[in-house]
DNA sequence: AGTCTATTGGAATATTCGTTCCGTTTACCT
DNA sequence: AGGTAAACGGAACGAATATTCCAATAGACT
């Protein structure tokens, strides 16, 4: 075998996706890309093909880690109400501490991209069917415990709870307080009756 | 007086929102603005300074434009929470009717380039100041009329509500349905209580 | 030890980008 | 009617863009 990679493809994605997330994919340049990632111009086009497909590939890990994030969450000793409120909470902490990461690539590249690429935009599809799915799984659990009573089927509050998801982290674009961002949640939350 | 304009400021402020609604600020290139509006591209810079400049005027175009279709709302004969209902449906219905439009200037603008430009984000952040004190007044006039009881200020729900609005901008570019859509606004209003 | 070959650095390319510039046009004013 | 100056059309500019190419490198195999 000849020379071995000098970069991991991990890291490189997780850089990618952080610079992606930051400036969008019309807003970053290669040259940017290659610096945030330490690649060279070679590796980055025989390893990633070109920067559309490197862009893909970072959504994906995007996706990826944050659905290790959200199994993390659905792995603790809570229940589904509980673990509603731990992620909501998660959630309006990163943004507010976060403000450099330009709020969540996921929603970035669905005003940017979906219309452009259907590539991206199912990534983004999938992605949202996914999360509303385990949110009426945790809703679902919550009433079965009788910790709640919904006066609608689980998956309508789903993809409300999916719905307010994204719109938190459009408000944490648009100048808003974590205590508004907070109150969001708290609203919503209580909703759940 | 010399030579008079061939072309109607609004008009184009028009076309150019258009355009920069579907493929963003960088997405955009001045042949495709100029493609768009019928500008020349001396009158283009001699009239609008740069492309940069032409975004932000097209921005303000934008918002003064919604502003207006929220004032024909608030002018209806109907009470506060009638307002909401009607202009709830109607996003929604122009969200599944228009989805070449690509969902909302404001909320893609936001995603693109609220962490690039403090001008930007300035034209958002009013936009969300303005927004939410209007749904706050429709919230205190359904509640002092008795139309709601409403367990916590109007303010909170004002927020609340903008970030639904927010959310469902976001869901109709990731392939929510007008069932989802509607869903969504469902929940939220039920939870005006 | 020497060959092989994936990896790498960086020059080179062709396009596209935003912007400038200038000559021409044309409606208004005196 | 003719001079004036704003508006226009389009060529031209340099900078930035994404991508390709090739020579140099260096680790793994025989």
């Amino acid at each position: 075998m000849p020379k071995v990679k000098q970069f991991n493809k991990e890291k490189v994605l997780e850089a990618a996706s952080t610079i992606f997330h930051q400036k969008g994919y019309n807003g970053t340049s290669i040259d940017e890309i290659l610096k945030a990632t330490g690649l060279s111009r070679s590796s980055l086009y025989d390893s990633f093909q070109d920067k559309h497909n490197l862009y893909l590939q970072s959504l994906e890990f995007y996706k990826q880690a944050s659905d290790e994030d959200m199994q993390v969450v659905d792995q603790k000793n809570l229940n589904g109400l509980e673990k509603l409120e731990y992620l909501f909470k998660e959630v309006v902490d990163h943004l507010v501490k976060n403000p450099d990461d330009n709020g969540c690539l996921m929603v970035n590249a669905a005003a940017e991209m979906s219309k452009q690429c259907d590539k991206t935009s199912q990534v983004i599809c999938n992605n949202k069917e996914n999360v509303q799915e385990l949110f009426t799984s945790w809703l679902a659990e919550a009433q079965n415990s009788q910790v709640l009573k919904l006066s609608k089927p689980p998956k309508s509050y789903g993809s409300f709870l999916f719905n307010t998801l994204c719109g938190l982290k459009v408000m944490s674009q648009s100048g808003a307080s974590k205590a508004e961002l907070s109150n969001v949640v708290k609203v919503t939350l209580d909703a759940l009756n």
